[in-house]
DNA sequence: TCGAGTGGTCAAGTGGCTTGACTATATGGT
DNA sequence: ACCATATAGTCAAGCCACTTGACCACTCGA
């Protein structure tokens, strides 16, 4: 393969990314969450299952604790997430989304649904489908590091 | 396709361009152009073919042109590219690649296509030129704002 | 129990981006 | 030919997310 073909998946690749941020921000904001950016949600989605520490929430961003720290202030501050005690380490506190968060976020997956289904709509449900496996195969397991 | 799928999509689509822009960055830096920041690839890619003025720049970057300008400054500064007379509008100038500004977007195809190369390893070429083909039919057209 | 390691916050500084104001040139209607 | 409006670009100031540095509280193994 051409290093110029690779160019062009790359920015093909980046482009699709750098739209579907914006428009699941777009469709959170027009759900009712209009005072959260792109940003918010990559915390969210570590914060959903069972919680984060503050520490977690910055190696899985890739920032300083201090800027993850902050961010938590201001989630929580809006009533997206509350810090609790953690019942394992005294020096930790659990973050957790309230069910404001959790509102958010479906409203997010319902966003996203939203792009996916105007794909399907250009390539089919099944190349949709088929993309998804392929990308998920190539996904790295480390830190979610914004794209650029 | 239930929303939850939809999500996973999107997360394995975002976690794999962070990867992405995070890998071609380290790429150029490796190949001794260590004094440049992911975004300004987005703006090498629109001044590569015939150069642009700092007004299209700040359109395709989704920036105000005080922005664009700015970080025109910059890679002339660092010897990137330079400013010249536009030919056709003399309140415009056009901003070019200089030689290196030309041997960092060649840097910047071999790193890609190196990240390329490796998930060949993992799909197959074959899938790899797939799933290229697919995200060329879904990308947006305007411009190229970062993925958050 | 003591010392190194880890979780978290406070404080200050940085840098890329924004808004606002301005000059110079272009363009189109009269 | 002229003038009003629009556009290209820059200068200046401010903002805000993020960084570095310092620090305290708690944990855990020797």
């Amino acid at each position: 393969m051409y290093n110029s073909e690779a160019m062009a998946l790359s920015a093909a690749l980046l482009a699709v990314a750098g739209d579907l941020t914006q428009r699941i921000h777009d469709g959170v904001t027009a759900r009712g969450f209009a005072d959260l950016r792109p940003a918010h949600g990559f915390a969210f989605a570590r914060l959903a299952p069972d919680g984060a520490t503050v520490t977690d929430l910055a190696v899985h961003l890739g920032v300083t604790k201090q800027a993850a720290s902050q961010l938590v202030d201001e989630i929580v501050r809006k009533g997206y997430a509350e810090r609790r005690p953690h019942p394992q380490d005294a020096r930790a506190r659990l973050v957790v989304l309230t069910e404001r968060g959790w509102a958010c976020t479906r409203a997010a997956e319902a966003a996203a649904a939203e792009v996916v289904s105007g794909w399907a709509g250009l390539l089919g449900e099944g190349e949709v489908r088929a993309l998804g496996e392929r990308l998920a195969r190539i996904a790295p397991y480390g830190p979610i590091k914004p794209a650029w």
